[in-house]
DNA sequence: GAATGATTTTTGATTAGTCAAAAATATATT
DNA sequence: AATATATTTTTGACTAATCAAAAATCATTC
């Protein structure tokens, strides 16, 4: 069974892997996303590539092989029902339970993952929007369009927030940038750097085009 | 923070110490709770001495301070009321949840126990009756009679069931022997070695002594 | 194309937790 | 008391995960 950890460096580099839009993840994204020193992760790479879970191509970057991503995708599905499963039954505020599904996703059974899935009605994405792994490994692959991409006058849903601080986090909630509102793009001005929206019964709100990169919309 | 190892060792110790009713708890039984090699039950001892969680008596034994007792309680609470959020709650079978719960208690936060607590609505106790200790590290002390203790003709209610085996919990739950239920003792022949008592409304059992042990009533 | 800077790998050490087996100590038995 | 048995402690070794700092490699830039 592979250890917390080496499920910790599966999931990051998975994440990291759709992060960069392909190929092969450099030894310095992963440490700095395990948060741990460089050599840390050469030699940790080096393990996982005989464990088969990864492949590793020195000097160069890594990537899941794949039973390796079924691995990560399995971490991952616990995650995100965790984290859904903390905010529907729990009531916990979707700003606080990424960190505490950090701890979780490592302690849930098969057993006790299904129960959850059942009692949420086998959801398909968790509080911030990001799609739940099917238990066969298989994550929906919808075509969102980011904020920072839409015309003034688009109508459109918030389907994803892809920042898990608290802070930023908060801020969208307060201001009503959550996933299911509908949102008109007010105006957006690449000159100003910014874009400004108005959720549905709610006050607009201007935001920078770095803050709106992070908010995915569904064009409605 | 205390490791999750160290979080096991108090709470073994914390058991112990209930079980053997007294005083300083001997390395071997500390080494077959755990399930380690004596030698390494000696080195954790004294390291956990060093952080006074457990004041240690070479060659005799050892015993948890204020502090470790603290911790203790506090892993317990996390285990018995994840248990009983389990079967609550994810609808578990008791024979399960005490596995599972080895597990989460170490990935529970304070946060997410206070949710569990309040969802349960403040319980006193877990599925198999053991006492749930309050967050200020306070457990109730019931005075409870061991069914091979009861007389022949005594009416009682079933309090607690003290093995966390899946197999005697099924078996306890088949002829039921749970929590709540009210009996009474049909006849208990000290020479027989046996006890036969009739659950409300079900066929009556007749059980060993030992077995009859494992179980404590409340009085009627 | 050599020098500079960034990234990656190697090396040597450390910590937590563990085991097996030898040594020391305590307990029981005759 | 002397021996046998059981328990506990010590010793030496191992694994997983980590770091700091030196060495190697790659990428740039002048």
């Amino acid at each position: 069974m592979a250890t917390s950890t080496v499920e910790d460096y599966l999931k990051q580099l998975y994440l990291e892997h759709q992060k960069t839009e392909n190929a092969l993840v450099a030894m310095g994204k992963l440490a700095d996303a395990m948060r741990v020193a460089p050599g840390t992760v050469t030699a940790m790479i080096k393990t996982l590539g005989e464990s088969g879970l990864v492949q590793y191509e020195p000097q160069v970057g890594v990537k899941l092989t794949h039973s390796g991503e079924q691995l990560a995708l399995h971490v991952l599905r616990r995650h995100r029902l965790v984290e859904l499963f903390l905010v529907k039954v729990l009531e916990l505020d979707w700003s606080q339970v990424h960190e505490e599904a950090e701890q979780l996703e490592h302690a849930i059974s098969d057993t006790v993952l299904e129960r959850i899935d059942h009692l949420l009605g086998r959801p398909s994405a968790d509080p911030h929007g990001d799609p739940i792994p099917t238990a066969a490994g298989r994550v929906s692959r919808i075509r969102l369009v980011s904020l920072s991409k839409c015309k003034t006058g688009q109508h459109a849903q918030i389907a994803r927030v892809i920042d898990q601080g608290a802070g930023f986090l908060r801020f969208a909630e307060g201001r009503g940038l959550k996933p299911g509102v509908e949102v008109v793009v007010e105006q957006h001005d690449e000159l100003a750097d910014a874009v400004t929206v108005q959720p549905r019964d709610q006050a607009p709100v201007t935001i920078g085009t770095a803050a709106a990169a992070k908010i995915f919309v569904k064009a409605l």
